[in-house]
DNA sequence: ATCAACCATAGAGCATACTCTAATGTTGTA
DNA sequence: TACAACATTAGAGTATGCTCTATGGTTGAT
């Protein structure tokens, strides 16, 4: 019988592999993420035979979070900035509602730009449609 | 007195630093851009002095598109299709319909995912109004 | 004890999209 | 004719975001 408790996994949550299966994202660019700093694992101090790090539940959260981000086109370091706006203490509060801000007017942009990319593809399609070009 | 009907500037268009000022787009990167084959310049025959390339309003327009279709985060290679469906012989019409209707798709995607993005960061942006993190 | 499957670090390599430098030739105005 | 301001090509360098290789140690099932 094993105190769940006590278990490896309840107290120091999951290697690098079992988070690169749950997440999707290959143990590499993990790795990549951590040393840009958007991501951390901890090192148990209680066992000495090995230096893995461990992850929780937090951090599948933030690689879900990232590949979201990397879709909508923010940079390594901007997604880097709103995950300091969520569970760290680097920023006060009114710069993180600034960083925040900042992103949602960047993405109000974007939303505009591809908007009118839509059009301009739409009427291109158009003048293909009818034999203009 | 100059016929303008003659002159270089009627026959051949503008040179490449013309082309630079009036896009905001660097020599280097038009160059750049004429390498990746998404526009061209063209030599004038008559002149043998020099091998200058000649560039016209279309590509005015190309490298103004250009700017666009970056910033809702095209490829080159993406760009180059689309400008190749525009005056361009390369494709028939069903591949030119084919490739502007998978860009609308990959928009359409876009906005979605930019609006659910906006959604996410809102929500966060209520937790550090709330003192929630 | 062996061995596949994991872990770590350091650093090289790659694709994309520029950005710049070097070397050299041409044009047009003073 | 001098010279600043243009033009050309070839190729090197940079930033970003991975992606892979090398090397060596650890774990766990047989």
């Amino acid at each position: 019988m094993v105190d769940i408790y006590f278990s490896t996994h309840y107290i120091c949550g999951m290697l690098i592999n079992e988070l690169s299966k749950k997440t999707g994202i290959s143990v590499h660019t993990i790795r990549f993420y951590e040393k840009s700093g958007l991501i951390e694992g901890k090192q148990n101090e209680a066992i000495k035979s090995n230096n893995y790090f461990h992850y929780n539940e937090v951090t599948v959260d933030k690689l879900a979070f990232i590949s979201d981000a990397k879709s909508v086109g923010f940079t390594i370091k901007e997604i880097g900035q709103i995950i300091d706006t969520w569970y760290n203490k680097k920023y006060t509060k009114k710069q993180k509602l600034k960083i925040l801000d900042d992103k949602l007017i960047s993405l109000e942009q974007k939303l505009k730009e591809i908007k009118e990319m839509k059009k301009k593809i739409f009427l291109l399609k158009e003048d293909v449609v009818n034999n203009r070009c």
